[in-house]
DNA sequence: GATACAAGTTGCACATTATGGAACTTTAGG
DNA sequence: CCTAAAGTTCCATAATGTGCAACTTGTATC
């Protein structure tokens, strides 16, 4: 039915099932057995003896009174190793507050997933742009500035893997592009234009007020390991020229390097 | 080989592939497929072939050169979507700064995983008790306090389902148990004991010249959803009727009914 | 308070799918 | 250049996951 992706790398139970777990990361929160099934079009026996497995594995939990499904403490747990194991991003998170201090402003350091970009790590700046945020928070792909940075300097090939489904969710917004069109050569053309300016930004549509810089801490591939995005109120700073675009700019070049292959 | 445990609830293959995601979670790094085969007890076919599956799905991901395998960004992805779900945490950490600022101590927040303490969300106290700590980085389940501080609250059974190995690990610290003896009998001893007392302690027997306490912040079943640790180098904390310790044990009583389940 | 509906769970016969040994390829070392 | 070890692919076998439908449980309706 939908093997116009090649012969398929793996094994399909597992790779149905990591499909489940996958979605259940995607969605807003708990979900039920039923919608899970639809939203990945399985029949229910299939996706509950899955999710049996993962509640077993602890990766998923039930919820003790509705029944509904959720990740699980196991799911963090292997987040966190991961992330643990990813050097770029504490080193980057330890000079958070650094950035904060020199710009004044919020400072966030995400890293990407299939899906969107993840906050890793955020620190408070001196002016009261964000003031709360829960770590783990997922931004959208085109309307954050976030999202647009992890768009320009993806891997080779990424905007052709974004799901229509997510392009028509940023659509909801019409500012989201100079002519209001995601379609793909759109974006290739947004993402040319970041490249070469260095960093992206959004100027209030994504939340109304707020300003957003962000610039790729990049690996010894040019692809984005993590992206360094920072939130103020202030529009100036959007002028090229100004401060915060200066230290967002250096930060990340230098930091670029740091993630040089082994010399062995 | 091992059908103690019951029938099973799920897919055979699947938990098995889980079982390979749990020990690369497990594992302290990137390590080879002849090694995770090893360690898991599977022919390499097998575990190539879940590896695969992991890769084209972002979790797991195949070093450039030295071939070995790794956690990818992708379980970073999912391993945050299910932090942000954990409202506890959020709101937990929110007041490390006031308990870092309170006790002058190094603050931590902990999630329990099945393989041991993950490192959630930490702030450095006035005195430079720990300077540096890697978010992710996984706590020994006996020689720290806040391993002790989950073992002693966690869900019934518990205990009895700690690996062997997990123990043996444990034991290389002769401080570790009054009678240094980690039994099964001696570990529901200990927790007893410390549950009786309302938090956990350490002297030295982690990192010496170290102090810690820790106590849990209880779900409606008063299993440990979490656990606050501080950390110091005044032995004089220790003392029950420190500052620290008073500073510690109200809090987490105070958060403890946060947590209450939704009167819907 | 009884009935109907939906969601969650379990059982079963079938054949699709994962399995593991061995063969093959590639990389590292002597 | 040859040996050894690790990574990857092949293939026949049967064990395994699959979907449907029956069953159970919980919730909304009347």
């Amino acid at each position: 039915m939908a093997e116009t992706e090649g012969p398929g790398p793996g094994l399909k139970s597992l790779d149905a099932a990591l499909g489940v777990l996958a979605h259940m990361a995607r969605a807003d929160g708990a979900q039920s057995l039923s919608d899970i099934a639809r939203d990945c079009g399985m029949p229910r026996s299939k996706v509950h003896r899955y999710l049996a497995s993962f509640v077993a594995a602890g990766l998923a939990k039930q919820e003790g009174r509705s029944g509904r499904y959720d990740l699980g403490k196991e799911a963090i747990h292997l987040g966190l190793s991961a992330l643990a194991r990813h050097d770029f991003v504490n080193h980057a998170a330890e000079d958070l507050p650094d950035l904060a201090a020199l710009s004044g402003m919020t400072v966030l350091l995400s890293v990407w997933g299939n899906d969107g970009a993840t906050v890793v790590r955020w620190e408070r700046g001196a002016s009261p742009a964000v003031t709360s945020m829960g770590l783990g928070t997922t931004l959208p792909l085109l309307n954050s500035a976030t999202g647009r940075g992890f768009l320009a300097w993806a891997p080779e090939g990424a905007i052709g893997r974004i799901r229509d489904q997510e392009l028509r969710r940023a659509t909801r917004n019409p500012l989201l592009l100079p002519d209001a069109t995601p379609s793909r050569a759109g974006l290739r053309s947004l993402v040319a234009k970041l490249r070469q300016r260095g960093y992206a930004s959004v100027d209030g549509d994504f939340i109304p007020g707020l300003v957003a810089l962000a610039a790729p801490v990049l690996d010894w591939q040019n692809e984005a390991q993590a992206v360094i995005t920072l939130i103020g109120v202030d529009p100036a700073v959007l002028d090229p020229d100004s401060e915060a675009v200066k230290i967002l700019r250096d930060y990340c070049a230098r930091k670029s390097v740091q993630t040089a292959p082994a010399t062995t």
